[in-house]
DNA sequence: ATAAGTCCTG
DNA sequence: CAGGACTTAT
């Protein structure tokens, strides 16, 4: 989901590719998807996952020959669908949870130990039900799925392209039109397996997280450990990845419990781990905060406010709880959830946060190497550990919003020194361009910035560049049209592929709109 | 009416 | 980064 570096040595060739689309509504813009896309279609078969890759990567594994992979930790699902308490570790989680599901889909590709966990009839149900309308569908009449992530970088497009050609041309309101059976039937398999990602990524939390060293001898183990932390935030455990980022990412997902048992033994190395912990972990009197103790005990904990300024308007009075649902289907803004008793929701229902964070700005910050305009559905993915909100989304958007500013204007300013000297169109890790741009959006070096990132920034600044050389800058909308080539690129290319023109709102918005 | 975008200002 | 004005599209 979160760009977790998956692709970062495999960024798209085509530079144009790394997600300027605001198309809106979390469709083909949605990088952050579809790298998780990407990663699958590298690794799924391409026969039979059709559907489940675009549903979710842990679909794919309802297609997979030997169901029994997935059989396994259903019973832990059942009781997450009943009665699971988000916490910030399992919401960070829910998005490792796809690369470690990958993982073990692909690298431990064995039967799982059943013994203890039956398949549930319900979820038997839902998978066949599932399958048989997929397969009543017809090969050229899947689900559109696709548009929910049918954003592949570049450097995966020809598999991408090859699967969902097929299918893009389906609208999904006709398909379940035609088939209403099949929405709620979707619905219950995308609840189950959200549900079974966060339960299964609060096991891994518990159970396979590296523990660092305690000692002097076990320091050999550091690296080790290091490795399959980065393995767990990363996924598959070939992805390329810069340990550094690896551990910027982890970052940017709340890791809490982690945090807390491993900060005093290991105060530094990852260094990032515990970046925010202190500010955000004060032990509450009276409280034990042990990590182990599961996740009845994850006391869900409200990280340190942001700057006032960040959090001012989102943080919300203690009548205001946190929704259950991770992602409540409809969130307002400043009423909150009226409940009866504070106390209990103190006690219980602190999954989330209540507002953004400087670690949410700083995963934007992150996000925005991807993508320049995340669509709503990508913010609220991203960030579900935050309860989410007309508020959030708008302060989310604006933060984008920010990025972008900043962005242009940089490259604006660049293209115009570009004209005293070309060499200023190049964009490298060593150009004033990059280091401005790092400085704003990377300020701290936490990630390694991904090439994709440095691709598109030549292209605006040339873009840019371009403009000023003929003087289109006279017009006081000239930026417009640059807005739109950047904006437009991965459409058309998409289009190209013969996918049907989506949302466009964001699009011409940008590129029609004044100034 | 609402969402989402840019531009401007502080 | 946030707020506001403004525009455009749904």
């Amino acid at each position: 989901m979160f760009p977790r570096g998956v692709c970062l040595s495999s960024c798209p060739p085509g530079p144009l590719l790394s997600g300027s689309d605001p198309s809106g509504y979390g469709s083909r813009d949605s990088n952050l998807l579809s790298f998780r896309q990407m990663e699958l279609g590298s690794s799924a078969q391409c026969s039979g996952g059709h559907l489940s890759m675009r549903l979710h990567p842990l679909l794919d594994s309802y297609d997979q020959d030997d169901c029994s992979l997935n059989n396994a930790k259903r019973a832990r699902v059942e009781n997450t669908i009943r009665g699971m308490i988000c916490t910030d570790a399992g919401a960070a989680a829910d998005q490792e949870s796809y690369q470690e599901e990958l993982q073990h889909a692909v690298v431990h590709h064995r039967p799982e130990n059943t013994g203890e966990e039956q398949e549930t009839g319900q979820h038997l149900h839902l998978r066949r039900s599932f399958s048989h309308i997929l397969s009543d569908c017809g090969r050229e009449e899947k689900p559109p799925f696709c548009s929910l992530s049918a954003a592949p970088p570049a450097g995966d497009e020809g598999l991408l392209s090859r699967r969902c050609r097929g299918w893009r041309k389906v609208k999904p309101r006709s398909f379940f039109q035609s088939r209403p059976e099949g929405l709620q039937l979707m619905a219950d398999v995308f609840k189950s397996e959200l549900s079974r990602a966060v339960s299964r990524s609060v096991d891994a939390i518990f159970r396979s997280m590296p523990l660092l060293p305690a000692s002097e001898e076990d320091a050999d183990a550091a690296p080790q450990a290091e490795k399959k932390w980065s393995s767990f935030c990363c996924g598959a455990a070939d992805v390329h990845v810069p340990d550094v980022q690896t551990e910027a990412l982890s970052l940017v997902v709340q890791r809490p419990d982690l945090e807390r048992s491993a900060a005093p033994r290991h105060p530094k190395p990852p260094s990032l781990l515990c970046h925010d912990a202190a500010e955000g972990e004060e032990q509450r009197p009276g409280r034990s905060s042990s990590a182990v103790s599961g996740l009845q005990d994850a006391e869900p904990r409200r990280e340190a406010p942001w700057r006032p300024k960040v959090n001012s308007r989102s943080v919300r009075s203690p009548h205001q709880a946190a929704a259950v649902e991770p992602l409540p289907p409809e969130s307002r803004c400043p009423p909150g959830v009226k409940m009866e008793s504070d106390g209990v929701l103190r006690s219980h229902l602190y999954a989330v946060n209540e507002g953004l964070t400087a670690n949410h700005l700083k995963k934007a910050k992150l996000m925005f190497f991807y993508t320049r305009y995340p669509s709503s559905l990508v913010l609220r993915t991203c960030f579900h550990d935050v309860q989410f909100s007309r508020c959030i989304a708008s302060q989310l958007i604006k933060w984008f919003s920010n990025f972008r500013e900043f962005y242009y204007i940089q490259m604006e300013k660049w293209a115009r020194a570009a004209l005293l000297d070309l060499r200023d169109l190049t964009v490298g890790r060593e150009s004033e361009l990059f280091r401005a741009l790092n400085m704003h959006y990377n300020k701290a070096n936490d990630f390694q910035v991904p090439d994709c990132f440095l691709e598109v920034a030549e292209v605006t600044l040339r873009e840019f560049y371009a403009a000023i050389s003929l003087g289109k800058d006279r017009d006081p909308s000239w930026k417009k049209a640059i807005y739109k080539v950047l904006t437009c690129a991965w459409r058309n290319r998409l289009a190209a592929e013969g996918s049907p023109p989506g949302r466009t709102r964001g699009h011409l918005h940008a590129s029609s709109s004044h100034r």
